[in-house]
DNA sequence: TTATAATGTAATATATAATTAACATTTTGT
DNA sequence: ACAAAATGTTAATTATATATTACATTATAA
C-alpha cells in the first residue's frame, strides 16, 4: 500500500524532499507515509494525489 | 462536497450517531466532516467509506 | 401542540499528526 | 573507493484532529 505512493513519486521523478515541498509537508512526513502505517490527514492525501497525478483511490484505497 | 457524505449516509438510513458508532468516532466529528469544517484522518475517511459502501474518491475526491 | 429524536454548536481536554533539528544509513554517480 | 545526495530514524516540540460534556436548535412523529 505504501509502495503505491513511492512508486507514483518515483515515476514522476521526484525525491521525497521535492514532493514534500510541493505539498507543504516535510520530507520526514512523506517518508513516514510511504513507509510505516502513518495516518495522514485527508488534505495532505489530496495534495499528494494531485501532485502525483493520481486519485485518492489510486494511492490510498484497498478493496476490502 | 460535504453533502456527498450526508447523502450516502441518508441513503443507508443511518443517523450521524449511528454512523459515528460504526466507525468509532463521535457524532460531533461526523457532523463536522459533513459540513466540511474538518480535515479528517485518512483512517477515518476509509472507515466511513467502507461503512457507506463507497470509495474514497466517491466521497472525498473532487476533480481538479 | 407536545414530546422526542436528530442535529448544531461551543468549551475544554486529550491523542496524535506534523514539524524541527540532528545524526545515521543507504543509494547514486564519478 | 570516495563524495554527495537521498532516505532512514529518533527525540522534542507544536499544531490540530478527535473526544467529552453540555446545552441549543431543528426535525419528526404521536
Amino acid at each position: 500500500m505504501a509502495n503505491k505512493i513511492k512508486l507514483a513519486r518515483v515515476e514522476k521523478g521526484l525525491t521525497q524532499a521535492q514532493l514534500a515541498q510541493r505539498v507543504n509537508a516535510t520530507r520526514q512526513t512523506i517518508g513516514l507515509i510511504e513507509k510505516s502505517k502513518y495516518n495522514p490527514s485527508l488534505n495532505l492525501c489530496i495534495a499528494i494525489a494531485n501532485e502525483l497525478g493520481k486519485s485518492l483511490d489510486d494511492l490510498f484505497w484497498e478493496e476490502s
